[in-house]
DNA sequence: CGGATGCTTCGATTATGATCGAAGTATGAA
DNA sequence: TTCATACTTCGATCATAATCGAAGCATCCG
């Protein structure tokens, strides 16, 4: 059954990652998913068997990409309704401490201190709006200005400035859009956090992540 | 999160069911599933809270329905894929002759006369382009014009001019985008067809049948 | 050739969620 | 008012499938 196939965590994010069109390796696709190399074989496999996915082999390396475009289509709409409905993935998140506590979500922060961000940010009245329509206040333009973000940066017409992103570990939200990648950027710019080669994750230093507290406080 | 949501056989079933537009009560529903009442009261509360479908109480009934067009469409994509990679274990689209004939999808026309006018259209070279770039020709436009759709107003810097859409019933690909939807009104008010209350279902009459299988002849 | 790397397959473990019996609440009808 | 019907909620049961360690096969490279 499609919905069961595409419904399980690991192999959404697999799809997730292949949804940008790159044919990727087994072992990208599990550190896309986390999870080990032999359970992301296992779920390819799957996928494969239901024609979402093919591979090619090039010696040792095989490469696995979206079966069609129609399959992105789909997956794309499924996306966009659950974005929309604000649908709570059944899985918890990875097994890795690392990864649950703060990861790349494809260019911004997931985990723990993902959602920290997103709580602070609304706690504090810097984002205001519902999910679907979250703004940055007048206060969080400030907020964010001193942060070192530039609001002007920030603007574009393809992608939205602010954006809840479902956290697949904490069930919660964390911050996407435009604004969810340069907050991110500016982590790495500060020097408080760095992504682990070949992985998700996001290692902050103790001192990186004390700032980081104290900057996206919650009381 | 949506694809397991959907992936219950059980849930699918209900959704099924639902697509026809019509509201159904939990009874009817636990009928179409196959299961208890109170495993489809668990179910259709878990449908619910994911804003899937609504309710409305009337006395000691409950009817359910799809919370929008939206949600149809994108079950729609979803069986169409599903279909088409032999995934699904119901029959293909659903039961009701009618709503394999022509109904609503989104705001578009699909069922076997969706399927007509996509492949008319192809057929005639007043679309092309591959699938994920489909583009209206030049004699297209004429067709368009001539047809009583007037090609200034389907400009819309957010939404795509024409767009595949995955047929539920008949596995094929039905217009949808900005087109799909100017053409169904075209219909609507050319008077050859209009859409049931309360349902999906797009009703032709003899004449307006007639004439639609001469304007989109694939001969 | 031997060791490293990429990946598949096997099998045991365990978290998850569908399931239904039981019980309770709400509404309708006689 | 009583009984029937529609539906929700609770909780125990258990089937399912994701998971990873172990082992094996294929390919690459020094």
């Amino acid at each position: 059954m499609l919905g069961s196939l595409i419904g399980d965590p690991a192999r959404a994010n697999m799809l997730t990652a292949l949804m940008s069109g790159k044919a990727l390796t087994a072992s990208e696709l599990a550190a896309e998913a986390g999870v080990t190399l032999q359970t992301a074989s296992s779920h390819l496999s799957k996928l494969e068997s239901a024609a979402l996915i093919f591979r090619r082999k090039q010696g040792r390396h095989n490469y696995f990409a979206l079966a069609g475009d129609e399959v992105g289509s789909v997956l794309e709409a499924m996306m966009g309704l659950a974005a929309k409905h604000g649908l709570t993935r059944t899985r918890t998140g990875p097994k890795d401490p690392a990864l649950r506590k703060a990861r790349v979500c494809y260019d911004h922060l997931a985990g723990e201190l993902g959602v920290r961000m997103f709580d602070s940010l609304r706690a504090r009245d810097f984002l205001a709006g519902p999910d679907d329509r979250l703004v940055l206040t007048d206060a969080g333009t400030t907020f964010i200005s001193e942060f070192g973000v530039d609001p002007e940066q920030l603007k574009s017409p393809r992608r939205p400035l602010c954006k809840p992103c479902l956290d697949w570990s904490a069930r919660r939200t964390h911050l996407a859009g435009i604004l969810g990648a340069a907050m991110l950027q500016r982590v790495y710019e500060l020097g408080w956090a760095a992504r682990l080669t070949d992985t998700r994750i996001i290692e902050f230093s103790s001192t990186g992540e004390r700032n980081f507290l104290n900057q996206f406080t919650t009381a």
